[in-house]
DNA sequence: ATCCTAACCTATTCAAGGA
DNA sequence: TCCTTGAATAGGTTAGGAT
C-alpha cells in the first residue's frame, strides 16, 4: 500500500497533505501499538496493509442495516486513518470533500458526518480549559467537589500544596505571566511534531516544587480566617463559591492555553486555522492577565452575610512579581490582552496592516490562515497559533523555557487524574457517572432527565444573570462616547441582551475573550460591539457577539461560500467570522425574539425593547438612552437598584434568581 | 413572512473494548 | 467489573433559498 486513500477518485492535497500528521495523532496510538515501525510517515500505511482492522466490521455501512439500539459497528482502522487525515486538512468538511471522503471509506454521507462531528466534539472537549471548579479544586488541594450540582466546593482538608497539581496553581499563582502558551489540544497531543522533544523534556522533567500559598495570593484573595473546620464548612458555601466566582476564573481560568502575543503573532493574537472550515477558535488571553487588568473593577457579589455588595477586585500587584515576570506581564499582558468587550476598545491598526502581515500565499496558497474569530476550540488553531514554527518570538521563547515541567505535565497530570478516579471520587472533579461532558453547564443537575431539558437562554440562565460584573465601567464610558456614532454601524440586529463578560472564566468563557483589541478587528470594525452592548448582562457561551450577527451584514454564509479566504481583506467581519460553529445552545442573542416556526430569523424584525432602568437616559441617541447608562454609576447604581427591585418587568425573574442563589450560597441549598 | 433544508452545535446514551 | 472511547441520537441554532 503506497497511498494513503485506497483508491482517491480525486487527489486530494489536503489528504496527502495531512498525511505525516497523521502518525502524530493520539488516536493512532493504538493502532501504531501494534507495530514496532517507526516510520511515521508509513504508520497509517502499514496499518492499512499489516494491521487488519481488529474486530470491526468492514462492511460498509450501507450494507449492514444497523437496527438502533442494535451493535455499533466501529470504524475500521483504515477508515479511522483517512477520516483522521481529513480531519486534519479540514475538520468541516464540506459537501464534496464528505463526499470524497466517502469514497474513500466504507461509510456513507451521514456516518462521516457523524463522524466528523464527533470528532469535532472530540476535539474540543480535549481542549477545553479546566473548569472553574476544576480550578477551585486544585486550588484548594484535596478539598472534594460534593454533591450533584457541584456548585459548591467544601473543605474537606487543608489547602496544602501536597499534590502534584498543585504545581499548576502553584505556577498559576503568579497570575501575571503568560507563561503559558501552550495549545490545549498540545497538552492532549504531546506528540506533535516539533515539540515533540520538548514534551518529552518535559515528561521528563519533575514538576515545579510545589510551593506553599503566595503571600500575595493571600492577599489578593481575601479569605476569612476560620477558626476551625466547621466554621469553614459552615462559610463553605457563601464564602468559596463566592472565591471561585470571584477569584478563581479571573486569575487562574485557562491556565492551560497559551496565547500569543498580538505584537508577535501578526495576526491579531488570533490563532490561524488551517485552511479549515472551522471557526470554532477564538484567542482569548489568558485570564490571568484579565485579572491584572480587570482589577478594582466594581462587581456584584454577596457578602458574608448574604448580603448583595458591589466589591472591587484587589488589583494584581505587579510589583509582587519578580522582575523578569513582571516585565512579561508588562509587556505581554497590559498592553494589549484584554478580555474582550468588556475592556477599553482602542484604535484598531488598518486591516492592511493586518492582511499584509499574513503570510505569503506562496508558502500557503492552500493553507492562508484564516483568522478566525469568535471562539476558541480549535486546537489546530492553537497549535499553529503555539506552533515555534509559526511563531518564533520572545514571547515565545520564554513560554518555551517557562513550559518546562510546568502547567503542561501537571495538566495532563490533572486530567488523567481526575478522569481516572472517576467513580472513585476524584478530588478534582464530581464523579458524575462516567459522564465525559462535565462542563459548566453540565453541572448543573438536570431537574428531571425524562422530561425535556429547559434550554438555558439568558432568561433562564440565573448564572447568567448574576454573573453581571460591573466591570464595564470603560465600555460604558466606550458606549457614551460612542453612542453618537452607532448609526455609523452596519449590525442590523441588536440583541435585546447584555453582551457583556463576566470575568470569570466557565468553559465557554473563553470565547467571550476578544484576542486582542490592539488587532482585533472586531472592535474596529465592529464598536457596534460597544453600542449596541446593552449591558450588563453576561455574555452567554456563543453569545451573540458571534461573528454570525455581525457577518450578516458584510458576509455570506461562510458555510455557503467557501471560498472565504477572499473575504479576509473585503470584509473585515469575516475576520471573526468563520462559518458556524457560533451555535451554541446558550448565547444571550435574545432568542426570545424568535418566533416560534421555521423562520428563527424572522424575529429580528420585532422592536428590541430593552430595560436597562437608567434612571438618567439622557443620551443623544436613543439608542445610546436604551443601552447606555451613564459611565460614571453604571456599575454601582444598578447593582443598587436592582437590588432594590426597581428593575424591569423583565428582570424580575432575575431578582428572583439572584435572590434563589443567594439563598444557596448561604448555605440553604442542603 | 414563512417554510424548508442543510450544516453545525452541545448534550447524552450506549455498545465495544481494554484494564 | 469498571472505565474509556467512540458511534449514534436528540434537540437546538443559524442561515440561505424557495414559496
Amino acid at each position: 500500500m503506497d497511498t494513503l486513500a485506497p483508491t482517491p477518485s480525486t487527489p486530494s492535497p489536503q489528504l496527502s497533505r495531512a498525511v505525516p500528521d497523521l502518525a502524530h495523532e493520539e488516536e493512532h496510538e493504538e493502532l501504531a501499538q501494534s507495530t514496532s515501525q517507526t516510520e511515521v510517515l508509513d504508520l497509517p500505511l502499514l496499518r492499512e496493509s499489516e494491521t487488519p482492522a481488529p474486530q470491526l466490521s468492514s462492511q460498509p455501512s450501507g450494507e449492514a442495516e444497523r437496527h438502533p439500539k442494535g451493535k455499533r459497528k466501529r470504524t475500521t482502522a483504515k477508515d479511522k486513518a483517512i477520516l483522521e487525515a481529513a480531519y486534519n486538512a479540514n475538520p468541516k468538511p464540506d459537501k464534496a470533500a464528505r463526499q470524497d471522503i466517502v469514497n474513500r471509506v466504507s461509510l456513507n454521507e451521514k456516518e462521516v458526518q457523524i463522524w466528523f462531528q464527533n470528532r469535532r466534539q472530540n476535539d474540543r472537549r480535549k481542549s477545553r480549559p479546566l473548569s472553574p471548579q476544576e480550578i477551585a479544586a486544585l486550588r484548594y488541594g484535596g478539598m472534594q467537589i460534593l454533591s450533584s450540582d457541584n456548585t459548591l466546593p467544601v473543605y474537606t482538608s487543608e489547602p496544602e500544596h501536597t499534590s502534584p497539581i498543585q504545581a499548576v496553581l502553584s505556577l498559576e499563582q503568579e497570575y501575571s505571566s503568560p507563561r503559558e502558551v501552550a495549545s490545549p489540544s498540545r497538552l492532549d497531543h504531546h506528540e506533535t511534531e516539533q515539540n515533540h522533544e520538548d514534551t518529552l523534556q518535559e515528561d521528563t522533567l519533575p514538576l515545579p516544587e510545589p510551593q506553599t500559598q503566595p503571600q500575595e495570593e493571600q492577599q489578593s484573595m481575601p479569605h476569612p480566617v476560620y477558626a476551625t473546620p466547621a466554621q469553614k464548612q459552615r462559610h463553605a458555601g457563601d464564602d468559596d463559591s463566592l472565591l471561585m466566582s470571584q477569584h478563581l476564573p479571573s486569575s487562574v481560568g485557562y491556565l492551560s492555553n497559551r496565547w500569543n502575543h498580538p505584537a508577535h503573532s501578526h495576526v491579531l493574537s488570533t490563532p490561524i486555522s488551517f485552511n479549515r472550515g472551522d471557526d470554532s477558535f477564538n484567542n482569548f488571553p489568558p485570564s490571568s492577565c484579565s485579572s491584572s487588568t480587570s482589577a478594582l473593577r466594581p462587581r456584584l457579589s454577596t457578602g458574608l452575610d448574604g448580603k448583595a455588595e458591589v466589591v472591587t477586585s484587589p488589583p494584581q500587584n505587579p510589583a509582587s512579581l519578580p522582575p523578569s515576570e513582571l516585565q512579561s506581564f508588562d509587556s505581554a499582558c497590559r498592553p494589549s490582552y484584554h478580555r474582550g468587550p468588556s475592556e477599553s476598545p482602542v484604535t484598531l491598526p488598518p486591516i492592511s496592516t493586518i492582511t499584509n502581515s499574513l503570510p505569503s500565499s506562496q508558502s500557503a496558497a492552500p493553507l492562508l490562515p484564516r483568522l478566525t474569530r469568535g471562539r476558541s476550540r480549535d486546537v489546530h488553531a492553537w497549535e499553529f497559533a503555539c506552533d515555534a514554527e509559526n511563531r518564533e518570538d520572545a514571547l515565545t521563547v520564554q513560554a518555551k523555557h517557562e513550559s518546562r515541567g510546568s502547567a503542561i505535565a501537571a495538566i495532563s497530570l490533572l486530567r488523567s487524574t481526575s478522569s481516572s478516579t472517576a467513580g472513585g471520587g476524584s478530588p478534582l472533579q464530581p464523579s458524575r457517572s462516567n459522564k465525559r461532558n462535565a462542563s459548566i453547564s453540565g453541572m448543573t443537575p438536570r431537574a428531571d432527565s425524562s422530561t425535556k431539558k429547559p434550554r438555558l437562554t439568558k432568561g433562564l440562565s440565573a448564572t447568567g444573570r448574576l454573573e453581571t460584573p460591573n466591570n464595564n465601567n470603560i465600555w460604558a464610558g466606550k458606549r457614551q462616547s460612542l453612542a453618537a456614532d452607532t448609526a455609523d454601524f452596519s449590525y442590523t440586529k441588536p440583541k435585546s441582551s447584555s453582551l457583556f463578560i463576566s470575568p470569570q472564566g466557565n468553559e465557554s468563557d473563553k470565547e467571550n475573550w476578544s484576542p486582542d483589541e490592539n488587532g482585533n478587528p472586531r472592535f474596529s470594525y465592529h464598536q457596534p460591539s460597544s453600542a449596541i452592548r446593552p449591558t450588563n448582562r453576561r455574555l452567554l457561551p456563543s453569545g451573540p457577539l458571534s461573528s454570525s450577527n455581525y457577518e450578516k451584514t458584510t458576509t455570506t454564509n461562510p458555510r455557503r461560500t467557501p471560498a472565504r479566504h477572499a473575504l479576509i481583506e473585503s470584509s473585515p467581519s469575516f475576520l471573526l467570522s468563520g462559518n458556524r460553529a457560533n451555535t451554541a445552545p446558550f448565547y444571550g442573542g435574545g432568542r426570545g425574539q424568535y418566533r416560534g416556526g421555521g423562520d428563527k430569523r424572522g424575529g429580528g424584525a420585532s422592536e428590541l425593547r430593552i430595560y436597562e432602568d437608567f434612571a438618567t437616559p439622557n443620551h443623544n441617541s436613543p439608542t445610546a438612552s436604551r443601552r447606555a447608562p451613564p459611565f460614571e454609576d453604571d456599575g454601582l447604581d444598578e447593582v443598587e437598584r436592582f437590588m432594590r427591585g426597581e428593575v424591569s418587568p423583565s428582570k424580575k425573574g432575575d431578582a428572583d434568581a439572584v435572590a434563589g442563589l443567594l439563598s444557596l450560597s448561604q448555605g440553604n441549598w442542603r
